[in-house]
DNA sequence: CCGATATCTTGACGCTGCAAAGATTGCAGA
DNA sequence: TCTGCAATCTTTGCAGCGTCAAGATATCGG
């Protein structure tokens, strides 16, 4: 816990992983070596296999913290939006994107399966939280009331439930990805913004019109 | 040319390029190493340096590859779904998504801007057939006629344009994508054509209904 | 107070990408 | 046909990596 260090560092699980992250944002997650960790941890090369076993482990955790931070942002964003709907939407929107371009190596590394280890619960338990949150935005724009994570899956029963969702999310996280990857440079950086709440709202309007019909 | 080995290969680049993509389908990204693919090719492991410089180069040169094939693809579905939009959009949304899970460590390193060298010219070529292709599909959609990669740049001028884009190819990118990652665990594998289909046909009417207005 | 356990270090192994230097081949011009 | 040059591939070497095994040190329950 103290500054201090001495041969039993007390915290080096979270500091490392703390380092984890200054190397990601620094390095990239080409430059990502458990060993660069350890260092800036102040630690041996092997200590991380203690509490991590591999580099898996490590990125596991490290995702998990990344869906945590998500759904900060997303709630933080949607507690700001009040209780309009398209509002909302919007705000899932850039709350998302935004999360991706903040940490772009967090949003690559939360969604490579191969990367990490898929069953870990803490990892789990951190993306049910996230699409929770997503889930009930899109319950909103149905009419429908909020679930939590635990009712997820039992929720996932009405077709038009996951088509809306899927109209949704898809949208967000495909251009979450493809602004990251550079991939949309028809989309200037003054309307980036713009761009996506445009294309938001439109979607925000057709899940609330189906919902109505 | 010949199969026989002699000390000049004679396609070796070509040569290699396929060994790259037999070591992704076998080992996956994690397991791809430039000296695997030089086993695979039968030659020295530092053979690849003089025909791809190192790592970023081979990645370049088969995502380059990738795009081409997804071209191919989208154009092969294209024919077959005929003049009917909806069956181009779904068509669309077909090939796309059927790409990412034929080839998904293709598909990986293909949106991998911190993978691959992004200024390539093969890769920004082959890239901008597989955007004409999609834009050409929203521009039909909208009742617009096709353009050609030379005047790709030029037919962004629509802010009306690049927001049904935008709407079409993010939906369909972002479902490969989490898909493609394993995060549609509430899509079945016997439901998931259908989803695609059922999303894919409901934008596709919007992007009419709205350029129709 | 002491032994068991958790935590961290040291050392080693094979693998990797990359660079430099050497070997082999093909080719253009005399 | 011969020769020198450029292209192509091999060999060698280096530093860094992940992982494992064994040893050192601190913490804690008895």
């Amino acid at each position: 816990m103290t500054g201090k260090r001495t041969y039993h560092h007390g915290d080096l699980k979270e500091a490392l992983l703390d380092a984890g992250e200054a190397v990601l944002r620094d390095l990239g997650l080409q430059g990502f070596t458990l060993r660069e960790c350890a260092r800036r941890a102040g630690v041996s090369h092997a200590a991380p296999k203690h509490h991590f076993g591999d580099v898996r482990g490590v990125l596991t955790e490290i995702a998990a913290r990344g869906f945590r931070q998500l759904t900060r942002r997303l709630r933080a964003k949607l507690r700001a939006a009040g209780h309009d709907l398209d509002a909302q939407f919007m705000a899932t929107a850039d709350a998302y994107v935004g999360f991706a371009e903040a940490y772009p190596e967090h949003f690559r590394i939360m969604f490579r399966c191969d990367l990490v280890n898929p069953e870990a619960p803490g990892l789990t338990a951190a993306a049910f939280e996230t699409f929770t949150e997503l889930t009930n935005v899109i319950r909103r724009q149905r009419g429908e009331a909020d679930v939590n994570p635990q009712c997820l899956n039992a929720a996932m029963d009405s077709t038009e439930l996951i088509n809306d969702i899927l109209i949704g999310w898809c949208h967000i996280h495909g251009y979450a990805h493809l602004k990251l990857e550079g991939q949309l440079p028809m989309v200037s950086k003054a309307m980036h913004r713009t761009r996506l709440h445009t294309s938001s709202q439109r979607l925000a309007k057709m899940i609330q019109a189906q919902a109505a019909s």
